[in-house]
DNA sequence: GTCTCTTATACCGACTGTCAGTCGGTTTCA
DNA sequence: TGAAACCGACTGACAGTCGGTATAAGAGAC
């Protein structure tokens, strides 16, 4: 075989790009170090060189996923004008943006994130955003204890709670990315819409505002997300 | 080799006490099947006739687990002469009992569950016990709204916030399993108990209760926990 | 009551296919 | 000329299969 010589980066690039798709689709257990260096065009060896395991190429994957996160964000946290509500707010609607924006993507992504035998990946996933997310939360909240307008004591405890929330709404999504068919979907949505509503008066309550001040979504948002969504 | 039978629930229970204790030992991954039927005496054969697969294998056993913690606090919550409050903080002090009493266990089960490489165990654990509470815990939560005392809007979704409120310590406790020479250790007992303490005041809030109500861990409960564990 | 016969269930262990990871190289580039 | 990048045949471990055997429990005959 023809070798060719790449810059490191370049090639774990290219590796990353391929566990990325194969993981997305297939799951993590169902894919194959074969089916990635297949796909990415390297060798068992070169693949070896750059990463240690199927798992460092795993964990590598996660933590590329938390930076681009963070980076779609970024713009947010530096903003000097906004005080500690309006960038939280900002940081929750930026989420619904992006989802919106990329419906088709995203949903094809969850949809294999949420399957039962993904556990793994997603709370791979999960940590790893929510450890790149801690950071930039903790200054958030302690800006509103700074501007007396949240009432929290442990502002980095806080920080990890509400990011944690994120991952207790696991049940709900699945259910909504598993309802294909009408009667079931529509449950789902209301439920997951419900469930959602509960979650912001929670974040609201964390931070001592009154019950409805935080917005995780408007109401419809779900059933317009579901509508991108391929047969 | 000589054959025989046994009630398929007798087997199925030799089975899973052999897996018990080989996954809280060496985690999942690391345990092959061939070990687990080394341990429980029986074959290959006999096992897949119980068991669909090594992944039904560890839903038996964290439904198992589940149906134990149940059992374990069912008196609590059949006791008519509790009002939410005692029932939720009863509820919550015999988890701490139960860790005291049965320390040594309690400590070596999880030193492997909070392993790193061990993420997949942990989180199917802790979704079957969420799962077998999450109707105890509405229940509870419904007879403080029904009281007056508790003041919150979805009972249910409440209830499954604060079930899985739980896992948002996962990095505290895993610091704490990690560390074993003293100067990390006392740093990690006090990360442990402030973010417990975190974590309870964020349980009054969501039940609209005021700070400092509901107590997860009584100070020095860490460090006499710890003392149990052997070198 | 006891003696077949039958059938479903429990059980056995050698075998297979798959897959992560290894290793002894070779090629490229600075 | 050495280090870094890359190659691909190979290995070992492991989950799961399969063709079969032993056992228990019930049905029917006597």
């Amino acid at each position: 075989m023809p070798r060719v010589i790449k810059h490191p980066d370049i090639r774990k690039g290219e590796v990353l790009a391929a566990a990325r798709a194969l993981f997305f689709e297939q799951g993590y257990d169902a894919t194959s170090i074969d089916q990635v260096i297949a796909r990415a065009g390297v060798s068992k060896g070169g693949f070896y060189h750059h990463f240690a395991s199927k798992d460092d190429l795993l964990e590598a994957l996660a933590e590329l996923v938390a930076t681009q996160s963070l980076a779609a964000i970024s713009d947010v946290l530096d903003d000097e004008t906004l005080n500690a509500f309006e960038r939280l707010d900002q940081f929750l609607m930026r989420g619904r943006k992006l989802k919106i924006e990329q419906a088709p993507q995203m949903l094809a992504m969850f949809e294999a994130v949420f399957r039962a035998e993904n556990l793994l990946l997603y709370h791979r996933l999960h940590r790893a955003v929510s450890r790149v997310m801690q950071v930039p939360m903790t200054r958030i909240i302690a800006q509103g204890q700074a501007e007396g307008s949240f009432a929290v004591a442990d502002a980095e405890a806080t920080a990890e709670i509400v990011l944690g929330l994120a991952s207790t709404s696991y049940d709900s999504v699945a259910r909504l990315m598993r309802a294909r068919e009408e009667p079931e979907l529509s449950a789902a949505i209301d439920a997951f819409e419900r469930r959602m509503m509960a979650q912001s008066v929670a974040i609201d309550r964390l931070l001592g505002l009154p019950d409805g001040r935080v917005r995780f979504i408007e109401p419809g948002f779900t059933r317009a997300l579901m509508a991108a969504r391929p047969a």
